[in-house]
RNA sequence: GGGGCCGUAGGGUAGCCUGGUGAUCCUGCCGGCUUGGGGUGCCGGUGACCCAGGUUCAAAUCCUGGCGGCCCCA
């Protein structure tokens, strides 16, 4: 079902799972569940402890941005003009200045932090918020992959004295999204984006890739570098040390909703979600099982486990008895839950818990005293696998491709680009895929596929959403 | 950007072409008994034709528009 058809399982258990009702009668907009919220506060405390750790502080600035503060830097309003939501009413009086619902963030930012930055002293200020931002998608939406409400778009903004700073920051930003991703166990791909495919107003962009079970690839982060794009216009200037001024040099980097949807797309099976311990709900569910005779005793250990384990997990007890064992058992495997214990009767006799664990569908028994060992390997090992695997499935549809016939849809083709715009373009043009960029972390001599001009650079081409 | 398909209880569906019967079946939900180590079984109950116009004696069914969903191509 997954593979076969992943839109269709992919719609289907983010309802099952109770993660977003995605019935809400307006296009491109979805409701948040309190079990995908849960998920969601995991995912949110582990971007925000690495960001803080990195120097970023979080702030958080209006929903609305003035028309004439969106259109100052040029780039960037053609780039976005299309897809910008506006509110031009208050009541019935239509208002002097119209407001736009924020597509992206920087327009409502720089003009204020132009007020902030006075010296070299205040360099560098790096800073992040957590909001909505809304885009009026023309193309198909998609829950959690293409919105017309992106509800969690984590944004940083930064702002240094000189470019070579600026030039730090993307690389300090590529390592923590790389820490973030693979604390996530979310496979990418770094890869430069061709000119025309850059942020609208950045010098340029760095993007990071995963792969979805489809073969498609989706982009989960961007880095931008906008030199002084943005500051020129927005007059946001710095008193030198010698007492000249000059403007700032800026970089953002955001990552969206589409974090959630890799985590489901890309951990989850046909019974439902594989989550993580770090972003579960719950690490462990205790299913007690319950028969009329043996009912206390059943309990009593089920709670005394329970008590045993509570400071250290985040723990559930199933104690529905109008629901069978296994009716539970599917239950808590659509919710993703890493491990499950059953106490039945038998395992009071033996004086063990039978641990199930959701990754491999695998089930053990556990001699009591070795419960909370076994529980601590088990979970880093639940990490490990599902990370291996999903590392596993993205190389294993990375291809090196050498003529321009053999460029497949599906998988993520690595070939031989000079970089040239039009080498990019007429790559897109012959094979209906998108150029992802070049590859930062990756060289090979070779030839241009399109120009025959001798390159080492790698370029990603494949099918996106 | 271009083309196609679709909208029936909470979910999945039959009926639509060829207008007319009490709108089908599965699942869920509620009540009861039963069962309980992988969706227990039986009985009873609940619940729907996306919205607005039009054609017609009569519309879930035909026509137009809106809203929403899906797929394909560039």
């Amino acid at each position: 079902m997954k593979r076969e058809n992943f839109s269709e399982w992919f719609n289907q258990i983010l309802e099952k799972a109770g993660i977003l009702d995605i019935r809400y009668p307006v296009k491109g907009l979805y409701v948040w569940l309190p079990y995908g919220m849960k998920i969601r506060e995991c995912v949110i405390k582990i971007i925000k402890e690495i960001l803080e750790n990195h120097g970023h502080e979080e702030v958080l600035f209006p929903l609305l941005i003035p028309e004439d503060f969106l259109r100052k830097e040029s780039e960037h309003i053609r780039g976005f003009e299309e897809q910008v939501y506006w509110v031009t009413r208050g009541g019935s009086k239509e208002l002097n200045v119209k407001l736009a619902l924020r597509p992206t963030s920087e327009t409502a930012i720089y003009p204020i932090v132009s007020l902030w930055i006075k010296s070299h002293k205040d360099l560098p200020l790096k800073i992040y918020q957590i909001v909505n931002v809304f885009r009026y998608e023309t193309k198909h939406t998609r829950p959690l992959i293409r919105l017309r409400e992106i509800t969690t778009f984590k944004e940083a903004h930064t702002f240094h004295r000189t470019f070579e700073e600026a030039e730090a920051q993307v690389k300090e930003a590529i390592e923590i999204y790389k820490k973030f991703f693979d604390r996530i166990a979310i496979p990418y791909l770094i890869n430069k984006r061709p000119d025309w495919d850059k942020f609208p107003g950045a010098i340029y962009t760095i993007a990071f890739d995963t792969i979805f079970p489809d073969g498609k690839s989706l982009q989960i982060a961007t880095i931008h570098n906008l030199g002084q794009n943005f500051s020129k216009p927005f007059n946001i200037k710095y008193e030198k040390v010698d007492g000249n001024f000059e403007y700032v040099y800026q970089t953002c980097y955001g990552i969206s909703d589409r974090v959630i949807a890799s985590i489901i797309a890309i951990h989850g099976d046909d019974r439902g979600l594989i989550l993580l311990p770090e972003i579960s709900p719950y690490q462990i569910v205790i299913i007690p099982i319950i028969y009329k005779e043996s009912r206390q005793k059943v309990l009593n250990k089920a709670w005394k486990i329970y008590n045993l384990l509570k400071e250290k997990y985040k723990i559930y007890i199933d104690l529905r008895e109008d629901e069978t064992p296994g009716s539970k058992f599917y239950y808590w495997e659509m919710k993703g839950i890493p491990i499950r214990i059953e106490i039945g009767p038998r395992d009071v006799d033996e004086g063990v818990v039978t641990i199930f664990r959701r990754d491999k569908m695998e089930r053990i028994k556990v001699r009591d005293e070795d419960l909370e060992n076994t529980l601590k390997d088990m979970m880093n090992d639940i990490y490990k696998n599902l990370r291996e695997r999903a590392w596993k499935f993205l190389e294993e549809n990375v291809v090196r491709i050498f003529r321009i016939e053999d460029i497949r849809e599906g998988y993520i083709n690595e070939i031989s680009l000079c970089g040239k715009d039009s080498c990019g373009r007429y790559i897109e043009e012959k094979t209906g895929l998108r150029v992802l960029g070049e590859a930062i972390e990756k060289k090979e001599d070779g030839y241009c596929l399109v120009c025959k001009e001798r390159t080492d650079k790698i370029y990603r081409v494949a099918k996106s959403y």
